[in-house]
DNA sequence: TTACAATGCGTAAATTCTACGCAATAAACT
DNA sequence: AGTTTATTGCGTAGAATTTACGCATTGTAA
């Protein structure tokens, strides 16, 4: 939504395209140098930050939904997305007396008061997705009542985020971190072919702790999980390092064998 | 639900209560003997079998409802109960044609032929949990709109379930054998002291595969998941077995030293 | 040239997993 | 009463895997 008049008619007619009471929010993590990153932004009169979100029309299925609400953010199709759990027990999707202050305060931008009984100020419960994307290829589109977004570190995310997103977003780290032994998560965070140290410094930074760089590479070789490449890296200092690639194909089977991953 | 009165209310006044457009459904899960059981429930006028559900009351917790719905169908509170995904893809889930017609077949006991724009009518996603329990202590409850109920062994679960339901059951399986290497699926299958031939026959059923008697007693003792009191179960062909409980305070501990179960 | 950091490859020790053997017990059978 | 048989508990050797390093190689920088 990109216009007042957009979100004009969203607000007026949004309940004949959508679902009521229910939203789909998105933890986008991005990687970047050491860092795990996820994209935040910040509604128009808030104060807190929020995870990108949006409804699901009445003729969309809930996936087609998440992967349209996560092009429009990033303008990205394609990608990882996984859905992980749906929120609806705290406080703030009980009774919805902030949830009506804190929207009210955005819609105040297009000049509309939202009554009780409108649509977006019901109870609503969330379904939570996570998307892995490549960092810099990611062009964030703010919308209209968007007034700022940002690239936070997962380590400096606040503790007042909106709603329960904080909850949301703790959910959806656990869960990345639980799926990271059972997919191939490194391919939609790093490009067709890396080097060892990258995605050797990528599953670092998830899981949080050190991993011998040398049994790394012994065990995503052995199980065929990457395939080492006769291309070199010549760009960077020291060494050139090799290029790797995924085995997508070896992925599945070690999956299906029941192949599991530990660290 | 038991009465027609009951009903009548819930069709004409439902929408006051519950939210529309969502549901839950319940894969219940009991043992017994070796064997894995799903309840299933067959609705009035019905063909196909159901997963027993519910409505999510306005003024309570997802969590709330789907306890609710589970102690409606099985008198049993404080079960371990899971959510595990909520499905809105499904053709079923999309046009709500076939729902449309379903419904109406039943609901039509009490009277009432549903409109297009009923709440019932509606596209509804439907929030799944998986719910683990004594087999021998459910008493069910036949509700007025239930014809029949059964608890059916998991191999032979019909293909032909209602809606997206054969979907929603496979994806519980798959799950509870995810689960079961993470959290002490046993504790509420099994009674508070169980034998080690009765949680060794447990998990060869849930997982489908055969596991070395003695080296699975090894594990878990090691691990301290459980721990061997000094009685014997006395009754009993040929040797008394020992019996055996949770160390739940080890379990816990060892899922956050990131323990992993292997069979 | 030399020092140094980054990368690739190997290996020995420790640990865990796996596949059994076997004794002890209690019921069933001759 | 003695024998047979199925069930349960416990141990152990060998295989496989994990873990902890050593070290050579390569490119950059002093």
């Amino acid at each position: 939504m990109n216009t007042r008049q957009e979100v004009l008619d969203f607000v007026h007619h949004g309940a004949e395209r959508f679902l009521p009471h229910l939203s789909i929010d998105c933890a986008i993590f991005g990687y970047h140098d050491h860092e795990l990153k996820t994209l935040l932004i910040r509604h128009h009169g808030q104060e807190n930050w929020s995870l990108p979100g949006g409804y699901i029309g009445r003729h969309e299925t809930l996936t087609e939904a998440a992967h349209r609400i996560l092009a429009e953010k990033t303008q990205l199709t394609g990608l990882f997305l996984q859905q992980f759990y749906t929120f609806g027990d705290s406080a703030t999707r009980m009774n919805n007396i902030k949830t009506e202050q804190t929207h009210n305060t955005t819609y105040s931008k297009v000049g509309v008061s939202l009554s009780p009984g409108h649509w977006l100020s019901e109870r609503t419960l969330s379904i939570g997705y996570y998307a892995l994307v490549d960092y810099l290829q990611v062009v964030v589109t703010p919308e209209f009542l968007v007034d700022e977004y940002c690239w936070l570190n997962v380590a400096d995310i606040p503790q007042e985020l909106v709603y329960d997103h904080n909850e949301i977003i703790q959910k959806a780290l656990l869960t990345l971190r639980a799926h990271i032994f059972q997919q191939p998560i490194g391919y939609n965070l790093l490009r067709d072919k890396f080097t060892l140290p990258e995605i050797h410094s990528l599953y670092e930074t998830i899981l949080c702790k050190q991993i011998d760089r040398r049994n790394f590479r012994k065990k995503l070789l052995t199980l065929g999980l990457i395939r080492q490449l006769d291309e070199q890296k010549k760009i960077g200092p020291h060494r050139s390092p090799f290029l790797y690639e995924f085995d997508l194909e070896n992925y599945s089977r070690a999956l299906e064998d029941g192949s599991i991953l530990t660290f």
